[in-house]
DNA sequence: CTCTAAAATTGAAACGATTCAAAAAAAGTA
DNA sequence: TACTTTTTTTGAATCGTTTCAATTTTAGAG
């Protein structure tokens, strides 16, 4: 930067303000300096604009699967507002590990970021806790948070599984499957209480719980061929996946391993209603969340809450919908 | 830092050689001060560790389509490989946008980042030349670049095309159409280049080229309805599309929209084999890219590039897979 | 116990921006 | 012209680390 006031012939100062308070500059002097950046090539070095600010207009994104289309679309809504504010999204994938997730948190904070936006793996409220301990602005994104400590921006996921299952039970399923991912992970077990309360309305039917061991096509393919071998009275005749993905693997499994037929003797549904899923061999049937929505919201609210002097915590939570496709319909 | 100091009892340099070089340092003392650190919970700040480093441990990527699960998939092998190296991987998404790719690379410059792994959208040498103007140590991804200035890794495209081509002209397909998106996206004329070339073997047979205005499932269904209107002379008898997202729309417009068999009256294949391939409404034949591979290959150099001190620049170039599907095999 | 070599510790300087009180320049007024 | 007010510009101090030459402590040898 000395080399850009020497250059224009002003003092480091004037290139600062130049720089972050045009207004404050003379009109003429601006444009001597801006020749002199242009012309040496000059980038200011953020490292030590963060040192004397204190902080940096980046904001954290920790999700667990960034290969899941769902936090891709999640990602993307969070980045399109924050680079209309003016604001850097960086993207850490945890990928539904604890430790990985505590060393973003850790990156993010030595970067000392805005703030974070966190779907955590498990433990919840021990990690909100962590978080506010720390000194870090955090909105909490597809899992509810205690109100007195921070923003969160959820989808109800009790009623999400409620939907699903009352779908399949009215469509005359009497078997109900249910795939997840295990009750260390929140959604899983949200969206299953959901459907034991819908279980409720429905005393003669039955159901079963699968778990995998990650929520992707391949641990979907597992639990499918599982299904498939099940002698005929135990096999369910409906089939609820916590997400798309394994649900796409699950079907694929049921069609091509155990020639079983979606929906005549399996009705399936998925979770998200990512872009694919009107595109899977037999159109998946789905549960919607607003992806988009969750991600602009969430960074919506950590600003408010970086730059608002009377920022109150907010809890948002969006309710799900229901997209009904050919994998869940009563046979003729 | 200084407060951990005094709690320790010792000096702001042992500190920091705790840190950074703990084996210079008495074990006793370490433990003294790993103490002090965990009761204040203090966090190193990344701002001025930065500052005086004069660069990060922190690698930028700038991919054209976050949400493209190939990409992801590259992405995810960056980031493995990277955090084994302990670097940190940031994500900018340039949503195939040429200012927006230009406004992450200022970004990731003005944070010092180690380097850049990019995928450039258009004018690749342009954009090789003024990153190596701008002094950032760069590697090309998913694009071949020119030996004397970066590394680059990418998979043959050309080869890819012929593959494609060669694969629906050996069925005994007579009419071709080409799906991609346009003139400014390298990669669509690399594979468009290699159809052009197989063509050359089967003189008898025709070749369109239909335009998307984005490589996503939508722009897809659009030119699939496109197509579906076509009167039947005019209608193609096999088509290849530039990756499998607009594989997928096309196939969901042929089939739900104009009621076209898939693959009895147009066959298909698409590019990147994503998970999804396989799950198709039709299984989608597709072209194979070592996505992983890539994401790792790039980290790779790039590392070798900050570190090793008889670095060369190296091209690496991998070779692309067909893989055959439903939607491409001859009718009986 | 003394001397020497090795290991451990110290603390001031440096990294490159922003800030702000003070100085200088420009504009306005009598 | 002389003085006041406003606008610009200046540059030293600061942010929190790392580095490295100098100093102190410890270990080893005689």
């Amino acid at each position: 930067m000395s080399d850009v006031a020497k250059k224009a012939g002003v003092s480091i100062g004037t290139v600062s303000n130049v720089l972050n308070h045009a207004n404050r500059v003379k009109p003429g002097t601006v444009k001597k300096v801006q020749r002199a950046i242009e012309e040496l090539g000059f980038v200011r070095n953020d490292a030590a604009r963060q040192l004397k600010a204190g902080n940096s207009r980046t904001i954290g994104l920790v999700v667990p699967d960034a290969s899941n289309p769902f936090f891709a679309d999640l990602a993307k809504g969070a980045e399109n507002l924050a680079i209309a504010r003016e604001f850097a999204v960086i993207i850490g994938n945890s990928s539904e590990d604890n430790s990985r997730e505590s060393s973003y948190i850790n990156l993010f904070h030595e970067q000392r970021v805005g703030g974070v936006l966190i779907s955590p793996v498990r433990g919840v409220n021990k990690r909100i806790e962590q978080l506010h301990h720390m000194g870090i602005n955090a909105v909490i994104v597809d899992r509810e948070a205690d109100a007195t400590i921070c923003c969160s921006v959820s989808v109800d996921d009790v009623a999400g599984g409620r939907l699903a299952s009352r779908h399949l039970l009215d469509q005359g399923r009497k078997h109900i499957a249910f795939v997840g991912g295990g009750p260390s992970i929140q959604q899983t077990v949200d969206r299953l209480e959901g459907v034991r309360q819908e279980m409720l309305n429905f005393p003669k039917a039955r159901l079963s719980v699968f778990e995998t061991s990650e929520m992707n096509v391949l641990a979907g393919r597992k639990v499918g061929i599982e299904i498939g071998k099940l002698p005929a009275t135990e096999r369910p005749d409906g089939v609820f996946c916590a997400n798309d993905l394994v649900a796409v693997g699950v079907m694929q499994a049921l069609l091509f391993e155990n020639s079983i037929k979606v929906p005549e003797q399996i009705a399936m549904i998925g979770y998200d209603d990512i872009d694919f899923a009107q595109s899977t061999i037999v159109p998946l049937s789905s549960v919607r969340q607003p992806s988009h929505l969750l991600g602009s919201s969430a960074v919506e609210l950590l600003i408010s809450e970086l730059q608002d002097v009377d920022h109150v915590h907010r809890q948002i939570t969006f309710q799900p919908e229901i997209v009904i496709r050919e994998s869940s319909l009563r046979t003729k």
